[in-house]
DNA sequence: CACCGCTTGTTGACTAGGAAACTAACTCAA
DNA sequence: TTGAGTTAGTTTCCTAGTCAACAAGCGGTG
């Protein structure tokens, strides 16, 4: 075993590679609307949650409490997200979508349909389900957070 | 229409989750060594290539050039990487490992391997394989540049 | 040979996120 | 009721990347 196993050897390695460049063409794709990936994904996850304390959405978003907060923060001032004091725990607050943000939601997701589609077309029918299967078992079997609303 | 298409219907999402996941997982392990998973990804990359100029490396990487330009510095500092003037062109230099560079790599490697197989571990050996082949075709389709030396 | 445009790599300003320290407020037990 | 421990969220500091401006050097054309 004088030969390093290849990094190409890697599944993880594949994933990263593909996980960016699908990461990166939406990128190019939302900024159109003047939002980001993680922007888009926070407002996604919402849709499906509010009014939904920050926690969850950290949890839902595998993202730190910190990085929420700051997401939150940019949203907010964006005028997309609004914030609302709790009245049982004055710590705690909970995330809604405003009107404008919930208006953006369809246009957002049909530029994520777009890119998806675009960018799994060169595959088969077939293997782009069996792709989607396969990581959707991954998420269950390793009990990744981010765990849709079923 | 009146329900947006399901963010969690995007085979993009998925892949970002898995792939950060895995990633994680990876920079945990090899944070025991010192290296952070671009660094690895570096000089594995350089492994197949050195001698060789920095641009080459991000077109491989997919990184921007400042970003390839840092991330070799940090590996000099480290003592892991050597940069050889050119003698043709004087703006130009080339990259190598150097012997302590080049001895971590079977180590980072077999960490990689394991992290694999760990992670990967979940999924039967057929589904890792139609995972692997379609991460492969999208690769080649899609024309990702970090085209492996085959 | 002198200049103009292109290329190589570096740098600085900026953005995003993680880790950990921190603040405020809640809960529970004495 | 009050103090200790816990919890929600924010803030600060750090790392790592992009983008755009830049310096230096190349090469071809007048």
């Amino acid at each position: 075993m004088t030969s390093a196993s290849q990094l190409t050897d890697h599944t993880g390695y594949w994933m990263r590679m593909v996980s960016n460049a699908v990461s990166q063409e939406f990128a190019r794709k939302v900024s159109g609307e003047d939002v980001t990936v993680a922007e888009w994904a926070f407002m996604r996850a919402l849709y499906d949650l509010e009014p939904t304390p920050p926690s969850v959405l950290a949890e839902r978003m595998g993202m730190t409490k910190g990085a929420i907060s700051k997401l939150a923060e940019r949203l907010v001032a964006k005028g997309l997200v609004k914030r609302a004091e709790s009245q049982q725990d004055k710590r705690a607050h909970s995330l809604s979508l405003t009107t404008e943000g919930r208006a953006k939601i369809p246009v957002l997701a049909s530029l994520a349909d777009e890119n998806d589609a675009e960018f799994f077309g060169v595959l088969t029918k077939e293997e782009h389900e069996t792709l989607d299967r396969i990581l959707r078992v991954l998420v269950e079997r390793r009990g990744l957070k981010a765990t849709p609303v079923d």
